[in-house]
DNA sequence: TTGATATATTCCCATAACGGAATATACTCG
DNA sequence: CGAGTATATTCCGTTATGGGAATATATCAA
């Protein structure tokens, strides 16, 4: 089995630098053509469309006509899921108490080990804890 | 220039499906040994280890040797920035008035369609600027 | 119509993915 | 020591990438 497409899932279309830049310049909810685009990117045109067909792929944006111009906007609620994943992890770095917890539960691991590579040493009480 | 690597970003790292599965495994603090998560994914034991060191490339993952296990921890922080470039997006589902925005503008897309599509009826003044 | 502008599509290529299979390394036990 | 278990590494083949270059399509302008 090859490497899934970019096109497979949400995850897997914004795993790329560009796009996620193509996607922040559509977050507060304008709209862009292509030119705008890829000034900003800095890219050849083709290499933007190709983005932008990815992003469309998998539903983050959405085009319309408008002259010869499409406006792209962004498509926000297909975000969700990468939200929603990486929300159960929010806890880590948000909740002081499970943090304090976790590198507590850390350093006894640490300490362990320690103890246990120390033991033909002379075991000093090592137990500072700085607190915080 | 090819695809980036998998190990070239942590967006990279997470995009394939039984990565993210790892990185479930781990939420919870809980350290795993290489035999447990072959067991819950259900892929070859190579498989397991290829992903691990990607996980462990990147930074998401932590090991350290007991006996001859290795016992892999998840190292939270590395999500962050996943984390805070989602964040700039949440007021799209959280704020009830920007989503109830984004679907009035939508539908005011899509009327223009129709009206666009109906025109052939009734000569209408096309030139009617919604404004928007 | 002809020409210019805006965007998408196609072909090419170097790169690397992922899993399969086989093998290598490391540690434990007897 | 040798056998067995746990994990990592290497080689392979199929697949798909992302940008470059060229081209196709669509729309406007004169």
């Amino acid at each position: 089995m090859a490497r899934a497409g970019t096109t497979s899932s949400v995850f897997n279309a914004i795993a790329e630098p560009r796009r996620r830049e193509i996607v922040d310049m559509l977050a507060f909810g304008d709209e862009r053509d292509v030119t705008q685009l890829v000034l900003k990117l800095g890219l050849p045109q083709p290499a933007v469309s190709k983005h932008l067909g990815v992003l469309r792929k998998v539903g983050l944006v959405a085009v319309h006509k408008a002259g010869q111009r499409r406006l792209y906007r962004l498509n926000p609620q297909e975000l969700k899921p990468v939200h929603d994943w990486i929300q159960n992890f929010e806890r880590f770095w948000t909740d002081q108490l499970a943090s304090i917890k976790e590198a507590a539960e850390q350093k006894a691991k640490q300490c362990a080990a320690h103890d246990r590579a120390a033991s033909n040493h002379q075991p000093h009480s090592k137990e500072q804890d700085h607190g915080h």
